[in-house]
DNA sequence: ACAGCCATGTAACTTGTTACATGATTTT
DNA sequence: AAAATCATGTAACAAGTTACATGGCTGT
């Protein structure tokens, strides 16, 4: 729902037309997320039928339509910004998942799973660095740059964790999974 | 993508059906990523219909419906283990987004915004690492939490740096951006 | 006239996700 | 027999995303 907020936020500053949320979305973003003109479209009718936003229904005069944000998308917008996402389950993550279910997947060595992982998040982090230098006058760009090395930074301790995990738990294999402790899923359960 | 490819790994290990299949990935997972038995009958749908499973039209006899990884699922399974995400654009991540479109709306204070989520952050912190505690038998269960708990400490870390240039911001404000150097822009597009 | 950009839009598709329906088997 | 559990499935939607179509305006 990045996006969809985002745009909604934009216009909280005023009526802006399509094109033109585009662009400003790059340009406050850094240029990193590219977001296709279409889209822009495709959410804003979202936004509508969703009593968001409304459109003032300039079809001659002007070439472009304007958008303006209603009440209930100021609402939505004010509690977008001032919610954090669910507690309880965390996102999914797409890497630990794929660790978790090497780890347990015969005739597939986990190892290699991780070191070609850890070693592109190794890459990405120092291309990101090198990048870092030219960003200093660009606030939008040098956050998301270190958003993007804080974010890398911890896959990469994750995954040693998980390596010497995997490995210790080789070592010491022989014994079938340790049943959960009743009182480990419970904690899990009650903090949903 | 993750649902999908995780229950294309479980079936490499053999024909296995619906409930088991979500039995199973709730068990790797640490029981953290409750997985909708219905999400587990669609997504085999879509996979049968890119021939990456195929099915044993088993409607007497047994009561279940055993599904088996085909060839071409095995190529894709192997793929996605060893193929780490894209280069190039990082994933969006709704919370940079979020902070850095406040950071440049008016009439709103940022640091109330940033600060929020914080807190946020460290309650969930503060949550997972007394998890922890009852969760060092469960392999798959402490490796989700230590995943977390590296994920959280790298957005608190951002959310400071993004406070502090926000606030390095205000003071020298006055200064309209400074456009992007044709330099730094030439470097994103690099990378991509 | 033609190339190229500005601007809007739409059709189609993907993954994820839930709520609901249906029948069979098992337990109480 | 009623209730619970196993097991499969479907309809419907959200959000993201892309490729393509269309028309107007501008500069050469």
């Amino acid at each position: 729902m990045s996006v969809r907020h985002a745009l909604l936020a934009l216009l909280s500053e005023g009526p802006k037309y399509g094109l033109q949320l585009r662009q400003e979305f790059e340009a406050r973003t850094g240029e990193v997320w590219p977001l296709n003109v279409g889209q822009v479209y495709t959410t804003l009718q979202r936004l509508e039928r969703d009593g968001l936003v409304e459109s003032d229904g300039a079809d001659d005069e002007s070439p472009q339509k304007g958008f303006r944000i209603t009440a209930a998308g100021d609402e939505e917008l004010v509690g977008w910004l001032h919610t954090p996402g669910d507690i309880g389950a965390p996102p999914r993550d797409e890497l630990v998942i794929k660790v978790l279910i090497a780890l347990t997947l015969p005739d597939l060595d986990v190892q290699d799973v991780i070191q070609v992982h850890r070693r592109h998040l190794i890459e990405s982090m120092q291309q990101y660095t090198r990048l870092k230098a030219d960003a200093e006058d660009d606030v939008s760009l040098a956050l998301v740059i270190d958003a993007e090395l804080f974010r890398l930074d911890a896959a990469v301790r994750w995954l040693d964790t998980a390596a010497s995990r995997a490995k210790r738990r080789t070592r010491t294999s022989g014994g079938r999974p340790a049943p959960r402790s009743a009182r480990a899923a419970r904690s899990v359960e009650a903090a949903r």
